[in-house]
DNA sequence: CCGTAAAATGGACTTTTCGTTCAGTATTGG
DNA sequence: CCAATACTGAACGAAAAGTCCATTTTACGG
């Protein structure tokens, strides 16, 4: 627990840390991780590959703790004292970070570890539940003002608020930007069933079909 | 257009095709694709490796060739009269397959595109929007019978639907499972806002908060 | 029916990347 | 000083990707 400069022999190199966590982020902010090696870090870094093994069983655990070193809390945590004014905040401060070069980062993450189960614990401990957490607060608020459903699992919240987006930002259909984040918030908060309250909000007439070929980022539909 | 027997010299041979495919197939059930080499799809398809890169570019198109090949339409597009039940099936149709060793695949798919933009590409329209344009009749159908909100666009829809349940196969927190998506698609249709329908609904008192502590498959939240 | 050009295949080859090893050197506490 | 620990540089083997060339199969023109 407390930092203990007694260790016997030579002392870890925390500059040598340090470069190789930097040489990590400037290669991540220019190619996937996937096509990163091992060697072009510790060249990079100008340190020995032997001494990114030493402290690192791969280049993922490196990029892992790149990644959290080099994220300074981007993402905001509002409270407005409206919950879906939160969450739209919340969210379009999400994509923001996902589409920066930084945050490109998580999709090379869930990436990663469809092929390594423990790759990808270690991502869910260290990084999304901390996200997860931050957000589940501001639904226990909307929940405690009476604005949100009670019968509703904050999990289930959190995968509807962002499973939209991470799904766009993985495959790579629709836009992912502030416009959609309101969108699909709200969408979620007011639902897509037709009732009395939407009917009254809708400014198109009953008569026209959806389909509006809004987004631009789709191709031609066959229907 | 037609069969062509007229090529030149040897004729690819459609055994060693079959058989690529076939043993592609086998190896996918498994072990992740990331796992999987040429060689070893090459030995067990008794054919030689330049025959596979003659034909495809790298190991991934082989799978998504063996993925389409191998599914034989394994996904309902069920019409029964009501969007949301519609939905709740379709759901749960998905999710049954997604499970499965064919279906774990999509998230292999999602994880060879984040390296491999090209690849990400064709899988979206070999497959992703096959699928999508399927579902979005479903919502077509709904809207005309006017169960559904005429201005939300269909494509937001899709990923409102599926992003949750993406999300969760990729990150492998929470369940994904045919209960799951009820609550997921009950959630999306009456939306998370506290009204007088969901309030005449719950079975849970005012004063009682959320974070039940319902998800089986969740570790222990810090609040 | 045969020779030839075109195309496909198989096996060996090269290249790349990973992760390890090891001998030598540097640094630190006791 | 010495025991312990860390870093370097280079070399190594294994695994995987991707390529090359000799061989085989086929259609076509004579």
């Amino acid at each position: 627990m407390f930092p203990e400069p007694k260790a016997r022999g030579r002392h870890r190199s925390v500059e040598a840390e340090a470069a190789i966590l930097k040489a990590t982020l400037y290669l991540l902010g220019r190619r996937p991780l996937r096509r990163i090696t091992t060697d072009a870090i510790a060249e990079r870094a100008g340190v020995s590959k032997a001494t990114i093994y030493k402290w690192w069983p791969n280049k993922s655990m490196v990029a892992l703790d790149a990644y959290l070193a080099g994220m300074t809390e981007q993402v905001a945590t509002p409270d407005t004292g409206s919950a879906e004014l939160d969450f739209t905040l919340q969210l379009k401060s999400v994509t923001a970070f996902y589409t920066s070069p930084l945050g490109r980062l998580f999709g090379q993450f869930l990436a990663e570890g469809q092929s390594d189960p423990d790759f990808l614990a270690l991502f869910r401990e260290r990084f999304l539940y901390a996200r997860r957490d931050a957000a589940r607060i501001m639904w226990q608020r909307g929940v405690e003002r009476g604005e949100l459903r009670d019968d509703i699992d904050s999990d289930t919240v959190l995968d509807l608020v962002y499973g939209p987006l991470v799904f766009r930002l993985l495959a790579g259909h629709g836009a992912v930007n502030d416009h959609e984040a309101e969108i699909v918030i709200s969408a979620i908060f007011g639902g897509i069933r037709r009732n009395k309250e939407t009917a009254q909000k809708s400014a198109v007439p009953p008569g026209r079909l959806g389909n509006t070929e809004s987004s631009d980022q789709r191709r031609a539909s066959k229907y």
